[in-house]
DNA sequence: ATTATCTATAGATCTATAGATAATGC
DNA sequence: ATTATCTATAGATCTATAGATAATGC
C-alpha cells in the first residue's frame, strides 16, 4: 500500500522524531528496529526502504536530538540561564527530550563511524555555545574554559541520573550549579 | 568434570575480573554470557552454577571494578594527583581497568535494581575520596565542591573518549585539569 | 553424595532481506 | 512503472535451563 510522497516524507520524520527520544531513553542499542517502528506507528520492515541500516538512522535521529538542543539553548543570553536549565531537576527525569551528550555519551565511543562524527559534532555545538556566553577573555581561553563547564555539565547530570537516592541527586545538581555560577 | 574448591573459586575470580574488564570496555549490555565464558576460559553454561544471573554478575563485577578503583586512588596525597592520573591520555585509552563511573554512568540509570544500588556506592565512595582531598573548610561545603569535581573529572573523561579527533580529545582533558587545578 | 562444568537446546529477540501488495506519479 | 509499506522469514545472538559427566569431599 504505496503512500503520497507526503505522506512517506512524515512517516520519515515520526520514525527519525521517536528514535531521538527513545533511544536517549534507553540507549541505543537496547532500542531495537521493531520498537522503533511500532513507535512510529510502522512495521520494522517499512524502516529498511526508508534507511540503509539501523546505524544510519540512528546517526540522522542523533542529529535531529542535536539541532533540539541548539535551538532550545541558542535562546539562552546567559551562562546562568544555561547551567539552570542543564542542571535542572526537569531536564534530569526527562532524558528522552534531553541532551544526547548526557544521555549517550557513554556509549558512543563504542559505536561507528557515523554515530561518533555525528556525536563530536554535537559536543562542539555546545562548546561554541557556551563559548559565546562566555566573558570579554581570548577566544581560546574561553573555549577552553568552555570545554570544561561542558565536562561539568555533562558529568553532573549523568551522576544525578546514575544514582538511586533522590536527595544525593539533587544535591549533585545543586553542587555543580554553585560551582558554575562561581565563574 | 568437577574441579576443588579452590579452583572454583579462583574460576570464579576470574569471571568476575574478565566481568569487570569487559562491561567497562564495551558496555553491560554488550557483553554475552558466551564472551564473559569465554573471557575466562570457560563455557557458559558454567556461569549459571557460579551467579543467579547475568544482573548478579553484572552488579558483583562492577563492585570489583570500584573496589580496584579506590584502591588506586587512595594512594594520591592531593587533589591535584587525583586529578592528573584521572584526566590523563592513558586512563582515557584503557577504559577496561579504569572508573566505572565513566564507562557504564550513562547505561546505569536504565539497568536493575542491584547495579544502581552498587553504582551510587562507587559514586559516595568517590566523593568521599575527594573530600578528604580539600582544605580546611567545613565539611558539607566539602563535599559539594566534591560532587561538582567528580562531575567534570567523569564528563571530561567521557567527551574525552567520545570525540573523534584526538587534537580535541587532549584539550578536552587539558582543560579540565587546568579548570580543576585553579580551585 | 555432592557439585562444578560441559553439552545441548529452548525460547526470545534482533538486524536485515525477499517478495507481495496496492496506490501514487508520470 | 514506481515505490512505500506489509508479511514472512532467514540467520545470529542472547539469557537461561535441563541433564549428563566426572572428580571432589565427606
Amino acid at each position: 500500500m504505496r503512500v503520497t510522497k507526503e505522506k512517506a516524507a512524515e512517516n520519515r520524520e515520526r520514525i527519525l522524531t521517536e528514535a531521538a527520544r527513545l533511544f536517549r531513553e534507553r540507549g541505543v542499542s537496547a532500542v531495537g528496529m521493531d520498537a522503533l517502528a511500532e513507535a512510529a506507528g510502522m512495521t520494522h520492515g517499512s524502516l529498511y526502504s526508508q534507511f540503509d541500516s539501523k546505524e544510519h538512522l540512528a546517526a540522522e535521529a542523533l542529529d535531529r536530538a542535536f539541532d533540539a538542543s541548539a535551538a532550545k539553548y541558542g535562546e539562552v543570553e546567559t551562562l546562568s540561564a544555561y547551567v539552570e536549565r542543564y542542571l535542572s531537576p526537569r531536564h534530569r527525569d526527562t532524558p528522552g527530550s534531553g541532551c544526547a551528550i548526557a544521555t549517550l555519551g557513554c556509549e558512543v565511543p563504542r559505536q561507528g563511524k557515523a554515530m561518533r562524527q555525528t556525536f563530536t559534532g554535537g559536543i562542539r555545538r555546545m562548546m561554541e555555545r557556551l563559548t559565546r556566553l562566555l566573558g570579554p577573555k581570548a577566544r581560546r581561553e574561553r573555549e577552553n574554559e568552555a570545554l570544561a563547564i561542558a565536562a561539568t555539565l555533562v558529568g553532573g547530570m549523568i551522576l544525578a541520573r546514575a544514582v538511586d537516592d533522590r536527595e544525593l541527586s539533587d544535591r549533585i545538581l545543586a553542587a555543580c550549579r554553585a560551582r558554575l555560577n562561581r565563574t
